[in-house]
Parts: C-alpha cells; structure tokens; sequence
DNA sequence: TATGGATGAATGATCGTACATTCAGTAAGG
DNA sequence: CCTTACTGAATGTACGATCATTCATCCATA
C-alpha cells in the first residue's frame, strides 16, 4: 500500500495469517522489491525478507516465482482496472466529465505511487518477449481503449468537428503512459500535479471547448491532485 | 543490424576479426538477444551464439557482463543522437522545417527496427534502480529536450498564440515515445506510417498552420514511411 | 622466399556462487 | 491430534568469470 517499503510493518501476526492475507502481503513486497532493485534483480529472499517472512515460505504460497510474479502484474491490472473503471461509474453522463474521470483516474495516489510506477515500467520491460506479460500491459487492454474511444467519438461529433476518435483516443493514452514514464525514468521529474495537467493541455487541444490544462472546463472540481 | 536475428551471418571471418569490429558485433548480439529474450534471462552464452563465437571471447572483449550491456546503451543511445541531429542539420531553417525533421528522425527506419525498439525498452524497465541507465534513457536526454522546447518556443511565438512551449515540447516527445510502446507491446499494433501520422496529429493540434496528420502542411515532402 | 618467434584473438573446460526449489521438521489453531 | 502455516538447512543448477591452451597473423632475420 505505502510507498516507502519499509519492512512488515503491518501487523504481520508472525504465525498464522489468513492465506489470503498472507498471499496479498507477499504480492505487495514483490512490488516494492521491484522496485527497488529492478525486474532482473529480484529474488525470492528479497520479497520474502521486505515481507519479514522466511523465504521458503514463498513458495509455499505461489509455487514458483514466476506464478508470483505473474500473479503480482494480473493484481496491479486489475486494480488499475477497479480505480478506472469505479470512477467512470461515479462521474456525470456527458461525455466530457466521463473523459475528465477517466484521465483524472490514472493520477489517483492510490495507484500512481512511486513504487507502483516502477513495478509497472519493469513488467512493461519484460513484456516483448513474454506473452502473458504483453497480454496484461497497459496497451492491450481492450475495454479500456474502447471506452475512452467511445468517448472521444461522442465528443468528436457533438463538436459537429472533424478529427479521428480513435487517433485522439490513442494520443491521450499515450500522454498518460508517457507522463507516468517521465515520473519513473527522469532524473528531476516533474510533480503528478504537473503531469496531470500535461495530459489536460493534450485533451484542450483536441476539445478546447469542453477542456482545459486544469480539466473539464468551467466547472472547479475536488480534484484529487493540485500543486 | 538486420531485424531477423540469424547467427553470425555477416561474414564473421571466424579467426581473426579486429577488434572494434568484434565489439561491435557483440553489441549487435547483445540488442538482438534482449529483444528476442528479454532483458532478465539474456546470457553472455546467448550473446555468443547469437554472434556466432565463444562465450569466452565476451569476457575477452568486455570484461563483464554489466560492462557489455553498458556499452550496449551507450551504444543505441549515441546511434540516437546521431541520427536527429544529422535530420535536424539537414533540415530547412524555419522552426517548422526543424520540427518537422525531428519527428520524422524517429521513424527512420535504421533505428526504429523491432529489435532496437524493443531493447530500449527493455533497459528503460531496468533504468529506475540503475542511475547509468537512467542517464541515458529517453527523458533525460538534456540536449533533445533543450532542442524541442526552443523550437516550440519559436512556433509558439511566431503563432503570436499562447500556449507553453515546454509543455507542448513535452506532449510531442512522449507522443513519440508512446507510438514507439505501442509498436513494441501491443498484442496486434498498427504499422510505422499510422505511428507518424499519430505525432504529427499531435503536432497539428498544436501549429494547426503549419502542421497536418502527414507532416510539414502544403508541401509534400519525400517522407521516410508512408503506406 | 623460408623460418621462427611474438602478439593477441579465440576456445572451451573448470570453478565459484547465487538463487530457485525441495523437504524434513516445528508450531499454532481448531 | 490433525490440519495448515511456517522455518531454515540442503540440493541442484544455471550462469558469470577465469585460465590454460590453440591458432592466425605479422614481422624480423637470414
């Protein structure tokens, strides 16, 4: 959960945890080891030693570390999926708002955290060569892509303009992966703050009238980052 | 140089082979191997068979494992640089001429094979917990960056428009970065001609005067990928 | 044009180690 | 007591590094 790893902290009630528990701990350490060490660099003994726990206990649970591994990329995926696909639930109806939700989503500091950011990109490393990888990462998730196309395509024509949904769609899923790569891979990166309304600008240019660098226009939100 | 990956074609004279020539033969192999392998599991006995040689003679020629896959970065990422600001000099001198040249650069196809692509995307993975890598990744790349933002900086003035050129330079890197990942990760992605019609869609919506989806606006120029 | 030695490229067997996996054994619940 | 979580020593293996040895090529001398 927290970005700072430090070690099995929470409540780790040394003997006897709940399988489920236990499995979600390790999933987190995997994460955080990651991290901070790097895809090709993790071993079994560090998860299990950033969890506090012996390292055969590891394959206890996962049965090889490849399953854990595996297990660890469909866990961020899926909460990646739960964070966006929740706030598309809770936004307004018009287009416009449901497209503010859904770039708003991917800076919620529940996900894009330092750590998170970091497991992702080192997956995303690996996944060329790796079908199940490749089948989880960002680009390939259909549902994903077919709603903000959806959306784009609702705004494209309400603007009685031209410009092609599907490319736009693409621009700003693009945006969002690459200012989550310069969080992760600049030297002296900008804030999320800043990154947010990078991806903002992006949607303004394509939908001034609806958009501006700081969201959905004429309308001050809660928002959930703002320097 | 070839994308296919088959061993030690180009005639590797078995004995005897200078040494800048072997050098960079093995890097060669080594960009091969990470994009077939991935990053994690490539072997200094991979690299070799790849290139057609010993495994011993890597250890000859590199004195470590990390040496050779230093070498290798530095490698892809000077072959990079070359490659824009040979563009860039060949260029027309008006800033949009300029842009345009350098978003064309990264489609060249000398650099923009799937083997490349892929191995770059294999060190940014790693380069998080590694500062060399991280130095010499994509974002950090002080020069490219300075080089595009004044460029912006120029449209954006000559535009007598507002808008932020850092900003805009930003969005235009990362598009290209991002259609670079979608070549590289998606599952069934769409070719090098829609990938450039995709950033230069992104450059139009911001120097809508000067820019369309193909390129440089009302002059057709002989561009480098177009299907 | 031979001969022989020096240089350095190239090989592959060997070694040491790091790491994933296994397993015999221990301790809590229930 | 029986099941299930858990431990840590033991095992096997894959891999990076080392090194003695082989072999081309070049050059010096006759």
């Amino acid at each position: 959960m927290d970005d700072t790893g430090d070690i099995a902290k929470p409540d780790t009630t040394p003997r006897k945890q709940s399988r489920a528990a236990r499995r979600q701990q390790l999933i987190e350490a995997t994460i955080d080891t990651i991290a901070a060490q790097g895809y090709a660099r993790t071993t079994l003994t560090d998860v299990a030693r950033q969890a506090g726990i012996s390292h055969g206990l590891v394959n206890f649970h996962f049965e090889t570390k490849e399953r854990l591994l595996n297990e660890t990329l469909q866990y961020l995926a899926e909460e990646y999926r739960q964070n966006w696909t929740a706030a598309l639930a809770a936004a307004g109806p018009s287009p416009a708002e449901q497209l503010d939700a859904m770039l708003r989503a991917d800076f919620d500091p529940a996900i894009c955290t330092k750590a998170r950011l970091s497991a992702w990109c080192a997956f995303w490393g690996e996944a060329q060569c790796r079908p199940m990888y490749q089948a989880l990462c960002g680009s390939n998730d259909d549902d994903y892509t077919r709603t903000i196309e959806e959306i784009c395509a609702q705004l494209v024509a309400g603007d009685g303009g031209g410009g092609d949904p599907v490319r736009i769609a693409r621009l700003l899923r693009i945006t969002t992966e690459g200012v989550w790569l310069d969080m992760m891979t600049m030297t002296d990166p900008y804030d999320a703050a800043e990154a947010m309304r990078t991806t903002f600008t992006c949607a303004a240019a394509f939908f001034p009238r609806h958009f501006d660098e700081n969201g959905l226009a004429g309308r001050r939100r809660s928002g959930v980052v703002r320097a």
